[in-house]
DNA sequence: CGCACGAAATCGGGATTCGCTAA
DNA sequence: CTTAGCGAATCCCGATTTCGTGC
C-alpha cells in the first residue's frame, strides 16, 4: 500500500489533493433533500425557464457592482479571469495572472513571494529564489514526487487560508434590479468597461494598500459571486471590472505564504513561464480567457465572433468608460509587471479596435509564426523558444536548477536546438537582464501577434489556421488477430474455420451475454457479413444451427486468466504497453507537447449501434495503414508506418484543421473517424472556451431573442411562426436542433425533426413530449407552455401538407423547417448563434442560478450537496440519462438493511436508557451477554449518534434513488462553464480540490500552482476543464512537463 | 494470562474515472 | 468535431481482522 504511493506519480497527486482537503463524509443535505423531493419523477416538469429569475438577478447584481466601482473611482480593468484568479489566489494563494503571458510569470512569482514573505514589499529576486529553494528542498527531501508535495502544500495553504470572500457575498446578492439585457442594437456602456478591464490589473495590485486590499478582497468575492451568478454569463463589464480590481488586490494581500512558496518554487515557475511564452507565441493566449471571464468576454466575443456590431459595441463601451485609458496607462506603468502579457493583449486588442477593429489574420499562432510560416519549423520554434528561454532564464536564475532541468529538457525535446540554450541560460544570471529586455520586447510582439490571432481568428470560428508546426508519430494499430483454434459447433459438429472466419465468429461469441446477441437485426447483419467471409459453399448457413458456446467459454477463461494475474504481472504488462504506445501518445503543436486523444486505431468488431440501429451487428473491418490519411506539418518527419510493408494512404499538411489522421468509417463510408488531440490540449481548451464565451454572449441577446420569438408566435408567415415556436422549445427545453437523418441511422429526432406524434396537447396549455433523441435516449416531459405556443403546435399538427394532404402522425411537426433554416435565422439574431448555444447557455445559467439561490451558510458538505443538486437539475434539463446499474436494487436493499439494523440498535439503546434512568442495568444483548452499565447520558449520546447516522443514510438512499437514472458527468464536462464552479467555490470557501469533483482542474484554468509544474498552463489551454476532463488535463500536464 | 481497547492492516465492494466509440 | 452513454478499470472508503499495548 504505502509502496504504491511511491510509485504512481500522476495518479497519486490527485489523491493527495483530495486527502488534503477532505470533506467530512457526513453530509447532511438539508435543502438538498427538499429539492430532491421533486426528484427525478418531477424532472419532467422542470424547465430552463425556472432559472430565468436568477438569471435576471444577475444583471441587477452587475449593476450594483458597477456602481460600486464607480464609487471607488478606480477603474480596474482586470479580465474576468484575473478576478477569478484573484479570488482563487486568495484562497489558494498564488498568483495567477500569469495565465496570459510569460511576463506574467515573473510577476506571479514576485507577487506570490511577496505575499508569502510579507505583503509589504516585494521580494527581491534573490529573496524569491530563496523561497523557491526552500520549497524545492522540501520537495526533494520528501522524495519521490515533488508534485505531491507541492500539491499538498498548496492544498493546505488553500484550506488554511482564511477566506475573505464570504463577507461581501451576501450583500451582493440582494441586488434586485434586473436590467434587461442589452439588445444588440445598443450595448450598454458596461461592456465598454468590461473591455477595458482586461488590461491593467497589475498596477492596481501594486498600488492598493493593505486596507484597500482587504476591501478589494471582499469585493472580489462579491464579484465572483456575481460572476457566478451572472457575471459569467452576463456581460456585466462593470462587475467585471470590480472583480478584476478586487482580484488584484486580493492577490496581493491574500497570498498565502505556503502558496507563494510553492509557487515560487523555482522550477515550476520557470516552466510555467516558458510554457506560457510558448503558448503566447502560439496564439493560445491565455489572456483572452481572462478577459472574457471578467470583462466579460467582450474581447473574446470579438475574437471569436468578430461581428462588427459586437466589436463596435464593445469599443464604444470601452471608449465611453474611462477604463480604456486607464487600462492603457496601467499597462504602460505596469509594463514590467507580469500581467503584462495580459495587458499587452488587451492593448493590442484595443489598438486593433482603434485601428478599425480589424483583426489580424490568423496566419500564425505565434507572432513569430505569423511572421513567417514559411520559415522552417525550426526557426519558428526557435522564435517561440527564445521567448521561452528568456523566461526560463529569468526564472531559472532565480530558482534552482533542479526542478527546472526536467522541464528544460522537455522543452529541449520539443524545441530541439533551443533546449541547449535554455539550460545554459539557467545557469547564468548575468545574461538574464539583457535577456529580460529582449524578452519584454518579444513579449510585446508576441502579445500583439497573439492577440490579433486569438481575437481575430479563434479556431472555432472557422476558416483560420489552427497550427503552424505539427509533429506526431501517427497512430498505432491493434495487434493482428491471434487464432485460438477453439471450434464452434454447427449442427452440433465442430467446424473448421480460417483465422479470418474464426475472428468474426469470436466477435459474435464474446457478445453472447449482451442484449445484442438476441436482437434480430444484429444477427441478420452479422450473418450477412460473416457469410461473405465464409463463402457461398460453406456448410454454415443458418444462424440457428450455430453454437458459439465453445468460443464463448474460451473467452470467459481468458478473461478469468487475466483477472487472476497478480498485480505485479499486471503492472509489468501495463508498463510494457505504455512503453509501446509512448511515442504515439504525444504530438508537438507549435513547439508544445500535447497529448493525443485517440491514437489507437479502432479495432475490428461488430458494430454496436445504439437503439434500434439498422446497421447493428455489421462487421467493422480492420483498418489498415492504406486506409489512413495523415495530417502533419510540412517540415515534420512523416511517421513511419507501424506495419512493415504497408504505407499510409496519404499525407496532408493542412494547418486549418486539427485532426492528425482520419480514415473512413467502415460502417458508414460517408463518415470519417478522426484522430484529434486530447481534451487537455490547448486546441481543445480553446474551443471549449469559445463555446462558453459564446454562451455567455447569448446572455446579452437573450432578452431580445425571447421578445422576438414571442412576437412571432402569432406571425402570419407560417415559416416564421414555426421558427418562433421551435426556437422557443430549444430555449425553454434545451432541445437539440435535430438534423435530418438517413434511413440507415437510428430513428431519432430533435426539435426540427419532431413528428406530429411526438407532441401531445394536454389541455389547457401543456405539451407532452415523447420521443427518442440522440443516442436513442427517450425524452419524456410534460410542460406548461404559453397559450400561443400551445395553439401553434396544435395548428402545426393539423396543418395541411405541402401537397395538400393531411398530416399524419409520422409527419414532421415543423414541416417548413430544418436545422439550416433555423440556424440561419438564429445567426441573424446573434453572431454565431446556433441551437446548441442555447443548451450551453441554459445549462450554465441554471447552474449559476441555483448555486446563487440555494447556497447558504453551512458546512462544506452541505454546500457541496447544493452543488450536486444544481448539477442534477442541469442534467435533467439536458436529459442526460444513464441506465440503472445492475446492482442498484441490491445496493438499495443493503442500505435498507443497514438502516433497519441501526434502528434496532436504537431501539435497544432506548430501552437501556429507560432502564438506566430507573437505575436498572441494561438487558442482556442478543447473545445473552451482559452489557456495560452506562450512564444515561452516555446512552443518550449513543442514541444521538445513531440517529445522525440513520438520517445520513436515509439521505444517501434518497439521493441514490434520485440519481439512479441521471448522469451528472455529461453536463459537467460539456455544458457547465467551469468558471462558475470556480467562482462559487471561491466565494463559498469550498475547497476547489475535490469537493465538487468538477473543480480540481479548474484550478489549472487559472494557472494556479496546484501542481507547480503545471502552473504554466495558461487559461486558454485548459480552459474548460471539468470533471473528468480536468483529471485528464492534470495528468497530461504532469506527464508532459514533469517527466 | 486474559481482556479491553485502539491502531494498523487487510478486504470487499460501491463510487468514480477511464477508454472507447457511437451519435 | 463535440457530445454521449456504457463497461471496465481503478480508486476510495468503510468494515473487518489482526496486531499491539496496558491493565
Amino acid at each position: 500500500m504505502r509502496q504504491s504511493l511511491g510509485h504512481k506519480k500522476p495518479k497519486i497527486q490527485p489523491k493527495k489533493l483530495e486527502k488534503v482537503f477532505p470533506f467530512d463524509e457526513e453530509q447532511r443535505e438539508g435543502e438538498w433533500r427538499k429539492a430532491k423531493t421533486r426528484g427525478i419523477g418531477h424532472k419532467a416538469n422542470y424547465t430552463v425557464a425556472q432559472s430565468y429569475a436568477g438569471f435576471l438577478g444577475v444583471d441587477a447584481v452587475e449593476d450594483a457592482l458597477v456602481s460600486d466601482l464607480a464609487l471607488g473611482g478606480q477603474a480596474y480593468e482586470a479580465p474576468d479571469l484575473m478576478s477569478v484568479h484573484g479570488c482563487i489566489n486568495a484562497v489558494m494563494n498564488d498568483s495567477e495572472e500569469d495565465d496570459d503571458a510569460p511576463l506574467v510569470f515573473r510577476r506571479a512569482n514576485s507577487s506570490s513571494k511577496q505575499r508569502h514573505l510579507s505583503s509589504t514589499s516585494k521580494k527581491t529576486d534573490t529573496q524569491k529564489d530563496a523561497g523557491s529553494n526552500l520549497v524545492s528542498n522540501q520537495i526533494a527531501q520528501n522524495g519521490e514526487s515533488s508534485h505531491l508535495q507541492n500539491v499538498k502544500l498548496l492544498s493546505k495553504a488553500s484550506s488554511e487560508k482564511p477566506p475573505l470572500a464570504r463577507p461581501n457575498v451576501g450583500s451582493l446578492q440582494p441586488a434586485s434590479h434586473n436590467k434587461l439585457i442589452t439588445n444588440d442594437a445598443n450595448p450598454k456602456p458596461k461592456d465598454g468597461l468590461s473591455d477595458s478591464d482586461d488590461d491593467k490589473p497589475l498596477s492596481h495590485t501594486l498600488n492598493s494598500t493593505s486596507v484597500a486590499v482587504q476591501r478589494k478582497r471582499s469585493m472580489e468575492v462579491e464579484k465572483i459571486c456575481m460572476h457566478s451568478k451572472g457575471d459569467n454569463f452576463t456581460s456585466g463589464s462593470a462587475g467585471n471590472m470590480d472583480l478584476s480590481k478586487s482580484n488584484i488586490k486580493s492577490e496581493n494581500s491574500d497570498d498565502d505564504k505556503p502558496l507563494s512558496l510553492k509557487y515560487s518554487s523555482s522550477g515550476i515557475v520557470n516552466r510555467s513561464a516558458s510554457l506560457q511564452a510558448v503558448k503566447a507565441s502560439q496564439s493560445t493566449k491565455p489572456l483572452p480567457l481572462s478577459v472574457k471571464l471578467t470583462s466579460k468576454t467582450k474581447e473574446e466575443s470579438d475574437d471569436s465572433e468578430d461581428e462588427k456590431p459586437l466589436l463596435s459595441r464593445f469599443q464604444s463601451k470601452a471608449i465611453g468608460g474611462s477604463s480604456m485609458k486607464d487600462s492603457n496607462v496601467a499597462e504602460k506603468s505596469s509594463s514590467k509587471s507580469k500581467l503584462n502579457g495580459s495587458d499587452k493583449k488587451d492593448k493590442s486588442s484595443d489598438e486593433n479596435s482603434a485601428k478599425g477593429g480589424q483583426k489580424r489574420p490568423l496566419s500564425g499562432a505565434n507572432p513569430a509564426d505569423s511572421s513567417s510560416i514559411k520559415k522552417s519549423k525550426l526557426s519558428d520554434s526557435s522564435a517561440s523558444v527564445k521567448v521561452k528561454q528568456e523566461d526560463f532564464v529569468k526564472k531559472e536564475s532565480k530558482t534552482d536548477d533542479n526542478d527546472h532541468l526536467p522541464i528544460a529538457q522537455r522543452m529541449k525535446k520539443t524545441v530541439s536546438s533551443n533546449s541547449a540554450s535554455i539550460s545554459k541560460n539557467a545557469l547564468h544570471k548575468t545574461t538574464s537582464s539583457s535577456l529580460k529586455k529582449s524578452n519584454i520586447k518579444m513579449k510585446k510582439k508576441m502579445k500583439d501577434s497573439k492577440f490579433s490571432k486569438s481575437l481575430k481568428m479563434p479556431p472555432g470560428s472557422g476558416g483560420g489556421q489552427k497550427w503552424t508546426t505539427l509533429e506526431h508519430n501517427g497512430v498505432i494499430f491493434p495487434p493482428p488477430y491471434k487464432p485460438h483454434g477453439v471450434k464452434m459447433l454447427y449442427k452440433g459438429q465442430p467446424v473448421d474455420l480460417t483465422p479470418e472466419q474464426e475472428e468474426v465468429a469470436t466477435m459474435f461469441a464474446v457478445m453472447k451475454d449482451t442484449d445484442y446477441a438476441s436482437k434480430k437485426q444484429f444477427i441478420e447483419n452479422f450473418m450477412h457479413d460473416w457469410r461473405l467471409m465464409l463463402g457461398k459453399n460453406h456448410i454454415i448457413k443458418k444462424f440457428e444451427l450455430c453454437d458459439f458456446t465453445p468460443i464463448y467459454e474460451w473467452h470467459l477463461k481468458e478473461k478469468e486468466k487475466k483477472k487472476q494475474m497478480t498485480s505485479e504481472e499486471k503492472k509489468v504488462a501495463k508498463e510494457e504497453k505504455l512503453k509501446q504506445e509512448e511515442k504515439y501518445m504525444w504530438a508537438i503543436v507549435d513547439g508544445v507537447k500535447e497529448k493525443v486523444g485517440n491514437f489507437r486505431v479502432e479495432p475490428p468488431g461488430l458494430f454496436r449501434g445504439r437503439g434500434e440501429h439498422p446497421k447493428m451487428g455489421k462487421l467493422k473491418q480492420r483498418i489498415r495503414p492504406k486506409d489512413i490519411t495523415i495530417n502533419i506539418g510540412k517540415d515534420a518527419p512523416i511517421p513511419e508506418c507501424p506495419i512493415p510493408g504497408e504505407r499510409w494512404k496519404e499525407i496532408k499538411h493542412d494547418n486549418t484543421v486539427t485532426w492528425l489522421a482520419f480514415w473512413n468509417d467502415p460502417i458508414n463510408p460517408k463518415e470519417f473517424k478522426y484522430v484529434f488531440l486530447a481534451a487537455s490540449s490547448s486546441l481543445k481548451g480553446q474551443s471549449d472556451k469559445e463555446k462558453y464565451e459564446k454562451a455567455r454572449l447569448l446572455k446579452d441577446y437573450i432578452q431580445n431573442i425571447r421578445a422576438n420569438y414571442t412576437r412571432d408566435f402569432n406571425s402570419k408567415d407560417p415559416t416564421k411562426r414555426q421558427i418562433a415556436v421551435a426556437t422557443y422549445l430549444i430555449d425553454k427545453l434545451a432541445l437539440r436542433a435535430g438534423n435530418e437523418k438517413d434511413d440507415d441511422e437510428a430513428d431519432t429526432v430533435g426539435c426540427c425533426t419532431l413528428k406530429v406524434e411526438n407532441v401531445e396537447l394536454v389541455p389547457p396549455n401543456k405539451l407532452k413530449f415523447d420521443f427518442l433523441g440522440k443516442d436513442s435516449i427517450r425524452y419524456l416531459n410534460t410542460v406548461e407552455v404559453e397559450p400561443p405556443v400551445y395553439k401553434a403546435i396544435g395548428d402545426f399538427q393539423t396543418a395541411k401538407r405541402s401537397n395538400g394532404g393531411k398530416k399524419d402522425k409520422g409527419d414532421d411537426l415543423f414541416d417548413l423547417l430544418d436545422t439550416s433554416k433555423l440556424n440561419t435565422h438564429l445567426k441573424e439574431l446573434m453572431p454565431g448563434l446556433t441551437a446548441k448555444v442555447f443548451r450551453t447557455y441554459n445549462a450554465s445559467i441554471t447552474l449559476d442560478a441555483i448555486l446563487n439561490k440555494e447556497t447558504k451558510d453551512g458546512t462544506a458538505p452541505e454546500k457541496i450537496a447544493v452543488y450536486q443538486h444544481a448539477n442534477k437539475e442541469v442534467a435533467i434539463i439536458c436529459n442526460h440519462q444513464r441506465s440503472v446499474s445492475k446492482s442498484h436494487e441490491n445496493q438499495m436493499s443493503k442500505l435498507n438493511e443497514k438502516i433497519n439494523d441501526l434502528k434496532a440498535q436504537r431501539e435497544e439503546l432506548s430501552t437501556d436508557l429507560n432502564r438506566a434512568r430507573k437505575g436498572k442495568p441494561p438487558l442482556k444483548d442478543k447473545e445473552g451477554k451482559t452489557k456495560k452499565n452506562l450512564a444515561p447520558e452516555a446512552i443518550g449520546k449513543k442514541i444521538a449518534q445513531i440517529d445522525a447516522k440513520i438520517e445520513k443514510m436515509e439521505i444517501d438512499k434518497q439521493i441514490k434513488e434520485d440519481l439512479k437514472t441521471v448522469a451528472l458527468g455529461t453536463s459537467k464536462i460539456n455544458y457547465l462553464d467551469p468558471r462558475i464552479s470556480v467562482a462559487w467555490c471561491k466565494r463559498h470557501e469550498v475547497p476547489i480540490e475535490k469537493e465538487c469533483d468538477v473543480i480540481s482542474t479548474c484550478v489549472l484554468i487559472f494557472g494556479l500552482p496546484v501542481f507547480p509544474d503545471i502552473q504554466q498552463i495558461t487559461t486558454s489551454e485548459i480552459c474548460m476543464v471539468n470533471g473528468r476532463r480536468s483529471q485528464l488535463q492534470i495528468l497530461a500536464l504532469l506527464d508532459s512537463y514533469t517527466q
